[in-house]
DNA sequence: TATTGTTATACTCTATAACTATA
DNA sequence: TATAGTTATAGAGTATAACAATA
């Protein structure tokens, strides 16, 4: 007898709502990332790759992970063709890592399926709903970002 | 010059605000387990075994994954005093996964820090708004779920 | 000395295929 | 034969610590 269970029926709660909400997404995107055969961590290298072309230090702190794991997943995006190292010119001990076509292409690719996917499963909602939903998401990520010093809508993350 | 750019400022669309509040809450989970020295699919595992007590390929498919990689996780979680197996009574070649006390204290932990930090990342909206986003959330997850055959309101995943 | 990137090493997670024991 | 679970093997992803080259 939860004395709290004030949600009306079909209502998980903010909190497991966003959480399994959260898995549900990740499913989505782990999904289209193995069709290309690709793994999530690969699919945000591709994505943070699109509009910036960073060194290996500064590629581990955009995807938060030590740079020596960097070095590996380097690896094997480079050897499918997918990104490039090139010496920097300014710093002799830096290289600068790039997207090459293909991995352009591909990244495209993927970001159309998943939109495409999210669409369906946003489908069930309204317009004025998926709106008002989106704007709700947003405020919370804004807040999220504005904690950790980012300012979401200016950094093109 | 985006023709369909009719969000207003500060939002960022559906599927974008979807996508990216979906790694912010895989971080928060992420993080938590963590701080105690366990993974997601650890998590997961102790989340699942709170009310069942299934046998190995049971549990294979509640956590989507193939039943050799389950040895390895319930190996682990064993070793750790976290979970158990006990032979089946029924079938001679089953095994019974079953949670411990330590592990039932565990989960029970890692739910009310992640409930805590959840109620702080969805803190900057006011009460209204939250119930606002639960219900939406929720009725995407029923019609995903129902689309997978499965109803959400009875099942205690 | 400090920083950039790699290497060596170890562990978790995952899948496929082959195997054992029971049904 | 079919099913439950494990083992063998391989590979991705991750971190820590030690290292080389350059600043």
């Amino acid at each position: 007898m939860k004395h709290d269970d004030v949600e009306g029926r079909g209502d998980l709660g903010v909190v497991d709502a966003l959480a399994q909400l959260s898995f549900v997404v990740q499913g989505v995107l782990g999904q289209i990332a193995a069709e290309h055969e690709l793994s999530i961590i690969q699919t945000r290298l591709l994505g943070v790759l699109r509009d910036r072309s960073p060194g290996m230090n500064e590629l581990a702190r955009y995807l938060g992970l030590d740079k020596s794991s960097i070095t590996g997943l380097v690896d094997r995006a480079e050897s499918r063709g997918l990104v490039r190292r090139k010496p920097s010119s300014k710093d002799g001990r830096a290289i600068v890592v790039s997207i090459t076509a293909a991995g352009r292409k591909l990244a495209q690719r993927l970001a159309s399926e998943f939109k495409q996917r999210m669409t369906t499963l946003v489908g069930p909602l309204q317009p004025a709903e998926q709106r008002a939903l989106s704007e709700l998401a947003s405020r919370i990520l804004i807040h999220e970002a504005a904690g950790r010093g980012v300012d979401l809508m200016t950094a093109s993350t």
